[in-house]
DNA sequence: CGGTATCCATTTGGATACTG
DNA sequence: CAGTATCCAAATGGATACCG
């Protein structure tokens, strides 16, 4: 499977099987963070994710690890400390993250907008509501 | 919102609402497709993205249309002719996600990799039982 | 602090059948 | 050809409780 295929659809495969890790929102968002971060512990990347539960930044973060994105470093003292940060592999991994995230910040508005021109367009197709009545406007 | 903000972390809505369309597995190979092959037809699609049904591609492609990523073209000839395209827009998201495609097609073997080593590891922690897996038999 | 375990509602998505 | 409609199994993920 050789990347100098012009015809990317070859590598579906490949595409698909990374796109089900880190093509997870959470996965995206632990990335972007350590990459920009360094190293960070539980509860700081919990609170720098906005939404994440505790059970999903877990998962995430071992299935980060497990595909050798992070490393996870346990401090035995009390109250435990843990450390996750980017590998080499994962470090490679925040250009094309960062690509997207700031894809995704300059563009988010126009497609704010698209939304909401197709639903209006939707809406007058379909009829706000079938009404039988006879006033519209005014 | 703004981009140049160096603590990328205050971009997280824009970043997770964006992610909720294009971090899509098929929304991606869709955009990453479309940009390598202009114009193509719906069962064309289908054939090129390997294991999507007839229905997830119509949603993908209902919501990438929606947000304003790719158009839809029909032909009112018998048979139909529908043809799906990238715009402007979509076309700037080419980049993010020819950048994404590029790397998996570069480390899936690294991740592969990885997950065997700590699969391996876990196995022999957890008292090397061959638990249910889920490869075996068939 | 940094998890794990469990429950359960919601979402996702494949299979199948039908349509203009 | 390019969908839509329906059904239903499986995956997802939040809430909650407890643990080392």
């Amino acid at each position: 499977m050789s990347l100098q295929d012009t015809s990317k659809s070859s590598n579906c495969t490949a595409m698909s099987d990374v796109l089900n890790r880190i093509g997870d929102k959470w996965s995206v968002m632990v990335v972007g963070i350590l990459g920009n971060q360094g190293t960070l512990r539980f509860n700081e990347l919990k609170r720098m994710i906005n939404g994440v539960s505790q059970r999903m930044l877990t998962l995430t973060l071992r299935n980060l690890e497990r595909d050798g994105l992070v490393t996870r470093t346990i401090y035995p003292e009390v109250p435990p400390r843990v450390e996750y940060k980017l590998t080499e592999l994962g470090k490679t991994l925040q250009n094309p993250i960062m690509a997207l995230w700031d894809w995704s910040a300059e563009n988010h508005g126009a497609i704010v907008d698209a939304r909401a021109i197709y639903d209006a367009r939707e809406m007058a197709v379909s009829g706000a509501e079938p009404r039988k009545v006879a006033y519209v406007g005014a």
